[in-house]
DNA sequence: TTGAAAGCGCTACCAT
DNA sequence: ATGGTAGCGCTTTCAA
């Protein structure tokens, strides 16, 4: 709180960490071969193998990926870009990177944009100073600064969550617009007319203004008009899905379906309807989108658009492995898909 | 990409990225003003400012962390552990973690120990391998090997969501012993007799560990006896818990409370309740733990243990950013508390 | 206010 | 199978 000025080392004045060298000399060979031991053990002969490994754990040695990075001009680092991690939508792929890569000596620098494009290029610029292998972000909507920075870095990187029409270089996603069509057609074959979409507020979400347009053109194939007063709009929570649903109904009191374009929000809208005594699905059709696990387990349970998400993460995390093994991977645009789940909620 | 011995400098197939040095020389300064620049520019002079800054857009200049990191033998890196980034308990502090310390130019390194102490031990030295600023990890129990490498590390260290007798360094959490006690004396004061209590299976998970205890103590406090029939375990889903109340309604049909050491596990529960008519609170009252989203937006709404999970995450990275400013936080084992929210499953 | 030299700890590239 | 020598791109003294 004081002494701006004074002491400059004092935070990390600590006990030297064990180096390569000190292994080297504890084990009575050169630096060199300790590294190749870490790197290629079978190049090394098993009695010196041996004494490395022993010199090792006797000084504590943990290797300096840093220096390494450094001289190897290239990290063991992942970066990881996702409007939030506490979304369990993002969590889940975060998740399914982060254990692939693990698994192979990789580690994932995380990044939130908090859904917006701009924080996102700062994120991106961050991220990018760190020098990663690789590089995974959500989504197809950045700014054309992000884009010139992700080229320039001349790393794999991976769009992940949608199929994005001008790839930034490789990606793993879906359909969010066929999926929203499956789910309007759904709607249509059992009977719906006046059909409520609540999606995401943010110009920056890309997802969810693809899931709206297949909203419309779901409409269209069934000659149904257009009618913006069955639109609202929520943040990524129950409780405001449920607040857009009461404003959609106090609208459109003839409104007899909705399609979420979160399962958080479908949740909100059948909880509301249980506070009202709304018939579901009798009097009010809902799906979600996701298949989060509340849409199993509620009651009635969500008619939903399952999509696998730490899948996701982890072809991703293959995709850039591959390119870092310099090898092409066999699909560099992986579409996989989306299943629509039928449940107590549509019918 | 072919050319493997003639040119020299061409070893990574890609256009280089720009070095400081094509900044000093753009600009007509040298290097090391250009460092100064990026970290104390009120030391440099206005008009050579502006030159750099020119200069490192034109280039489209990406400051080397790496580099900068091994020269300055820090990073501006903190490292994060948690059991699983997917689930939304640990998602929401590292969130709060991420905010801030990005805040301050600071990235997270993410991993995920799966819950196991020993894969906690493997990922705790992969992630010191890159040497970050600081480390932040979810509880208190880990190896003896853990709790080594992270003393030798000589970094700042927090526990998180717990307060551990024996820390490592510093800490931010609450007693879950005690928050499990009010509980207990919240469904004794309601008249229930028989509570059950539904906890997680793994002997790493502290924070259940220490939840069962306070069940015991609270038991103890009103001459309950203890019962282990009224036990049961679950992991991280909602279906888990609905599977873990259906085992001790089978074994206690006399049961009359549960403790749910996770909002998703009572979550499970309350709906298995609605499925067979089971009338809540009346007949069954149950609690959960965290106050997740779900908690208040269910029918009935769920009583449970309010945790603020983002600002653990929020105090964790200031005691590092304080630690790592030289200075030493006003206290290194913050209690935030719990709350006790009564709602409808309960009463 | 700016600069020159000397590494940070490791790996690449050649030798042996 | 093992080692020597240069750097990787920056920051840290110390000087000017």
């Amino acid at each position: 709180m004081t002494g701006d000025t004074t002491i400059r080392r004092q935070p990390r004045a600590t006990a030297k960490q064990a180096s390569m060298a000190d292994v080297a000399q504890a084990a009575g060979v050169s630096m060199i071969t300790v590294s190749r031991m870490l790197r290629q053990p079978d190049v090394v002969a098993e009695a010196t193998r041996l004494r490395i490994e022993k010199a090792m754990t006797e000084v504590g040695y943990v290797p300096n990926l840093i220096a390494g990075g450094l001289a190897a001009t290239h990290t063991q680092l992942v970066a990881a870009i996702v409007p939030y991690i506490h979304h369990g939508v993002f969590a889940d792929a975060v998740q399914g990177l982060s254990d692939t890569l693990n698994a192979r000596g990789y580690c994932v620098l995380l990044g939130n944009s908090g859904g917006s494009t701009d924080n996102e290029e700062t994120i991106v610029r961050a991220l990018l100073g760190h020098r990663p292998a690789g590089l995974v972000i959500q989504g197809a909507n950045h700014t054309e600064q992000t884009r010139r920075l992700l080229t320039r870095a001349s790393i794999p990187v991976v769009e992940m969550g949608t199929l994005p029409e001008d790839p930034i270089d490789m990606s793993v996603g879906y359909s969010n617009t066929a999926a929203a069509v499956t789910v309007i057609d759904h709607f249509v074959g059992t009977g719906r007319r006046r059909i409520g979409f609540i999606g995401h507020a943010s110009q920056n979400n890309d997802r969810h203004r693809q899931r709206m347009k297949g909203y419309r053109q779901g409409l269209e194939k069934a000659s149904l008009p257009f009618d913006p007063s069955l639109l609202d709009e929520a943040e990524f929570s129950i409780a405001d899905g449920t607040a857009a649903f009461v404003r959609l109904l106090e609208r459109s009191p003839d409104m007899d379906a909705v399609f979420c374009s979160s399962d958080l929000w479908a949740a909100g809208a059948v909880f509301e309807c249980q506070r009202r005594g709304i018939a579901i699905p009798g009097r009010m059709s809902i799906c979600g989108f996701n298949d989060q696990e509340i849409a199993s387990q509620m009651n009635p349970q969500l008619t939903t658009i399952r999509v696998r998400r730490e899948e996701i993460g982890a072809i991703a995390a293959d995709m850039i492995l591959t390119r870092l093994a310099g090898e092409e991977p066999a699909s560099t645009q992986v579409d996989v898909n989306y299943e629509f789940v039928i449940r107590g909620t549509t019918g």
